[in-house]
RNA sequence: GGCGCCGUAGCCAAGUGGUAAGGCCCGGGACUGCAAAUCCUGUAUUCGUCGGUUCGAUUCCGACCGGCGCCUCCA
């Protein structure tokens, strides 16, 4: 088997990739922060970790994932403040459709979603940890601040030595509290409103809650340990949190923190990245709105590779739904043929190949999905030319699998109501009277009046077959 | 100002120092009563521009033009 190759931003290079104990690859991806619905841009980030998932998988590895849910931070208690709420009240319903929003676009669960505010005692003992060994210290306030210049590989990840911080670009506005302007906070002391909305904790230093770096370090150790395989997220994630999740954990337990970093690239609106304080914000409601599959959405995502910039354009996600109604198209009539052909298991069997060194090679989807569309081409001509090997149709169907059991990109089977479907088996029975005795005149306006309630037709040798769409 | 990415057919998008995957759309043909689905077939002598290295560059180097991102909360 090819060797499994992932681009470390670490490094800047692609790397051999392994888990460290041969088996079991043990990632942390950063998960979202429960105040408002995930976008479609953060969506792209998670479709790219469940790409990475499943490839591991297919490669013979198993996966723990751990997925954190970042439940207190300073918008979540600005909200919680602005509506009278508890920041659980804040939350929770969000969390609820972070879930939602995730099935829809059939992206799998990982092993844990740790929640920050089930960890604080975690947190706490590693901020000790750094009071202690004097990489971190106590502020007047109560706050605690990491001192980045007593950890000598701060900045390795973000390249900081290539770096000039622009004149005035950084003045924090607790900035007196800190030894130096680029500290960043470990733990923050309570203000009124973290009392108000339940965002605040007993610690050594006071009450107070954790900073924003802190929960990805204490949770990843605690159900990673200390140095695991693989730490993905967006790239805006680079500097500073992870740059700073790397410096208070390898601080704290002078290990390695994360061994391989990934990073995804943005999604674009026309333009310009997707975000909500630039107001080009789409989610997965909208999608489920316009009626638009999950499929649809993971087609468009996977046919860009997930370290370049994507734009989702005015037709983007139609283009998509067309290609993924071919993959469905084909999807059927595998399962609805009787057998095949030896060029067919042939051609099932250079699709594997291809699918598989195409995404072992830093995952490489579109390419993947190249290998797929010439699989089914191939295949249609096979199913055409007809054949009765059962043992090629089972390889093809096998080989099927293994590449949509990745890319999960077959289109929901139609939920169609039993009302409909009964009126349209009505009038399917009227069409072939009507073709029976060749009044094409009226079986053709029957055909319309189907189509046009969105239903497609399609006679073939053994009746007439419709679905919606 | 610093760091980095990108610019491939009408659209989306892979890729390689030796002559351009795949998808969408479009044209022609087959099949069909007509469609649909499917198949066959045609669409970039060319990869932002200008130089350089090389036997040979879209792929390496330089400059320029254009777009985007990070440096601050951020997927």
């Amino acid at each position: 088997m090819s060797e499994f190759r992932l681009y470390n931003t670490l490094t800047r290079r692609v790397e051999p990739f392994a888990p460290v104990d041969g088996s079991t690859v043990r990632m942390y991806a950063c998960g979202p922060t429960v105040y408002n619905p995930a976008h479609l841009g953060n969506f792209r980030t998670f479709l790219f970790e469940d790409l990475m998932r499943r490839t591991f998988a297919l490669y013979g590895w198993d996966v723990l994932q751990v997925m954190n849910l970042t439940d207190v931070d300073d918008k979540i208690i600005r909200k919680a403040a602005a509506n009278g709420q508890t920041i659980t009240q804040v939350t929770e319903p969000f969390t609820e459709l972070f879930h939602q929003d995730r099935r829809y676009l059939r992206i799998q669960d990982a092993e844990v979603y740790p929640k920050a505010t089930e960890h604080i005692p975690e947190m706490i003992a590693l901020v000790e940890t750094l009071v202690a060994n004097g990489t971190a210290y106590v502020a007047d306030d109560g706050s605690v601040y990491f001192a980045i210049d007593r950890f000598a590989d701060y900045g390795k990840l973000s390249q900081l030595d290539k770096r000039e911080v622009r004149a005035g670009a950084r003045v924090a506005q607790d900035e007196y509290a800190k030894e130096n302007a680029q500290d960043f906070a470990l733990w923050k002391s309570a203000k009124g409103e973290d009392e108000a909305s339940g965002a605040a904790w007993d610690s050594p230093w006071g009450r107070g809650r954790p900073g924003w770096h802190l929960e990805c370090s204490a949770m990843a150790m605690k159900y990673l340990g200390e140095t695991f395989d693989l730490h993905a997220g967006g790239i805006d994630l680079i500097f500073p949190h992870h740059e700073d999740e790397i410096a208070q954990s390898e601080a704290a337990t002078g290990k390695t923190f994360a061994r391989c970093w990934c990073h995804g690239e943005f999604l674009l609106t026309d333009g310009a990245k997707m975000a909500k304080r630039v107001g080009n914000v789409a989610t997965v409601v909208d999608l489920r709105e316009q009626g638009i599959d999950g499929a649809v959405y993971r087609h468009f995502i996977f046919n860009a590779h997930y370290r370049k910039q994507l734009n989702l354009g005015e037709d983007s996600l139609e283009q998509s739904q067309a290609a993924v109604r071919r993959i469905g198209t084909f999807a059927r009539r595998l399962a609805e043929a009787t057998g095949g052909t030896a060029a067919l298991a042939d051609a099932a069997k250079r699709a594997e190949d291809a699918f598989r060194a195409a995404l072992f090679d830093d995952l490489n989807a579109p390419e993947g999905l190249a290998a797929l569309f010439t699989f089914i081409t191939e295949g249609n001509r096979e199913l055409d030319a007809g054949g009765g090997d059962v043992a090629a149709l089972a390889e093809a169907r096998r080989v099927f699998g293994v590449i949509d059991g990745v890319l999960d990109l077959v289109p929901a089977a139609d939920n169609t109501d039993g009302e409909l479907a009964a009126w349209v088996e009505e009038r399917l029975g009227a069409r072939r009277d009507a073709r029976a005795r060749r009044d094409f005149a009226a079986a053709d306006a029957i055909r319309a009046e189907i189509v046009a309630r969105g239903i497609a037709l399609e006679d073939t040798a053994n009746g007439t077959k419709w679905r919606v769409g």
